[in-house]
DNA sequence: GTTATCACTTTAAACGATTAAAGCAAATGA
DNA sequence: TCATTTGCTTTAATCGTTTAAAGTGATAAC
């Protein structure tokens, strides 16, 4: 195929480029360019089905219109709804996203924003993961525009937004509490990432302030590597109490989802035999024979957030943004009342 | 920041800009730079923090390696199984992803494939939407290399990669009447697309050589704009015939959640009341109190042709590849023996 | 009749890379 | 000794845009 430049409308129509770049750029009035010339550049740009070369533009303009954003896992729930947002949001500004998924996975973490650099994206918005601390140090010291979504490092101060996950998790326990669970088991990915210990401070703190002594066994700590044995295991652990659970909070979505499947298993009923509450979104939880109640991140309201402090980072305001937001807790049926 | 080019480089050390070009380019040997040369520009490249512009590089070569994706819906399951396959195998290939989701609106698929041109993306993923048409067409013209995936103009002569759904639906269809069901209703949407066209047909036609006389009020049509309402009305329908169905055949996931949940709600059991077959994935199948019997596609393979093909046709090689997958049926414990 | 102004249009230098082609010493060959 | 080869390096054009700055011919002002 032969691609049409700006040259070939000045060749088809007898100008200049230059007259034509103006024309083509909305800048005819400004630049005085005559009605005759206008209309004949714009027939042609038309007639010859012209397209302008985005790369060649931002070469010259220094500036792609594009935003890099790497998720954690397209899988996840959270990453697609993100995502959404993030586009829908961008798209307002002209901006066009650029996506890639880190499988968490450090190294891909590394090798996506080295891509994304590479291809001069404006700025990123990043789901950073475990041990990707020097990547973000890395970034502030080349002084390229970012956010953190979802996760941040609280030891490098960055622009970032991500859910309360401290409040988030002690309002579902302290709900729990109130529907009068006295033995209320927690299941959380063993990990260094702070927004997961938030959680963890979450519902102890709401343990402690309504008197309930912890038991060492409640807090079940999965390896993310042996997700499905440790939290069958757990699950049986916790039955086996002399004081049995009854109730189990999970802190992921994909924790809740194989803890649901091992307590089908073992025909636990939900509510009745256990309750059960979740942090996050799942279509899975609509599905199960009683609606689970969870934790809902407002993805919208975080992707509008992102892409709006990015821009704002993009102009050149150096503003220093860090921003919490907190999380519905949708009611489901999956909690003895 | 300031931004280091082979400009930069090339002053640190002393040399011309082509010199540091080759080198970095493994060029070295090729063009016989001194050893002295080639040691002092690496060494200048790392300390400087290169990063090659590949926006630059992309104008020069006329080639960006990238490739463009254009799914119908993020929120599909299918939609991020196959892109997450065509990830890895662009990446493979050294490609790059630039992605899209069209929402099944054949306005944003226009859009976003004209964004992808104006990119320079080297060829085309897409999954077409209804009344796309037009957007193919115009791709042909424009020689622009692509490759559809999971649907298909019949109409328009294209290279795609798509699941046989006439035979997964047959195979779905004998399934069922194996299992002793005699009354079995299949669940589709109104649409013009070919590829859902193909399942009415499979359904059918596994009905008509298995001797079963069709009534068609099996035959359920869904509005997209009203699917809650139009499957649960189709729903009653069904369990109100005099001779009420004893199956039920969903053409899409989206259609089998609806519908499980409306059974859900009336309390209907699965399979004793009722047996459900589904086509495609959802991790919410596997929370059902009965895992459900669905056709899997195969992603991996589907995503993995597509780029290939795509490759090939970047290269040159003009091939006409017309691949029809199959798909597996995945038996769980929805449908009565 | 010269000069200034006006209404346009063109020229040409970027942007950051690639890469033929040309350049230039020193070494080799006749 | 002069020409050629060798080994290495630089020059400069190019990709498709943008955009100051300069150019041009006609009309107006004095």
């Amino acid at each position: 195929m032969k691609k049409i430049g700006l040259k070939d409308i000045a060749e088809h129509v007898g100008v200049s480029i230059a007259l034509v770049s103006y024309v083509l750029n909305g800048q005819a009035e400004i630049k005085q360019v005559s009605k005759e010339n206008t209309q004949k550049i714009k027939a042609a740009a038309q007639l010859l089905n012209y397209r302008p070369n985005q790369i060649a533009k931002s070469l010259k303009m220094l500036k792609t219109y594009t935003i890099g954003l790497v998720v954690a896992d397209i899988n996840y729930r959270f990453s697609t709804g993100i995502t959404r947002a993030i586009e829908a949001e961008a798209k307002k500004a002209n901006y066009t996203v650029l996506f890639g998924s880190s499988n968490e996975n450090a190294d891909s973490f590394a090798e996506l924003i080295n891509v994304l650099i590479n291809r001069q994206v404006d700025g990123l918005i990043l789901v950073p993961v475990e041990d990707s601390q020097s990547q973000i140090t890395m970034l502030q010291k080349a002084e390229i525009p970012f956010v953190l979504i979802d996760r941040n490092f609280p030891e490098i101060p960055t622009n970032h937004i991500a859910l309360n996950n401290y409040r988030a998790a002690y309002t579902a326990t302290e709900y729990l509490i109130k529907q009068g669970h006295k033995q209320i088991a927690f299941f959380n990915y063993i990990t260094t990432m702070f927004h997961l210990h938030e959680r963890n401070r979450g519902y102890l703190e709401a343990l402690r302030d309504h008197h309930i002594n912890f038991n060492q066994h409640w807090l079940q700590q999965i390896n993310s590597n042996n997700r499905i044995g440790d939290i069958e295991q757990g699950i049986d652990t916790l039955f086996n109490l002399k004081e049995p659970c009854d109730a189990m909070f999970f802190a992921t979505d994909t924790l809740a989802i194989n803890g649901l499947k091992y307590l089908n298993k073992i025909k636990a009923k939900v509510p009745q035999d256990i309750s059960v509450l979740s942090f996050d979104e799942s279509e899975a939880f609509e599905l199960f024979y009683c609606p689970v109640t969870h934790l809902r991140q407002p993805v919208e309201a975080m992707g509008q957030a992102a892409v709006n402090t990015l821009l704002e980072l993009i102009n050149h305001n150096k503003i220093s943004k860090q921003l919490s937001l907190e999380s519905d807790l949708i009611i489901g049926q999956s909690c003895r009342e």
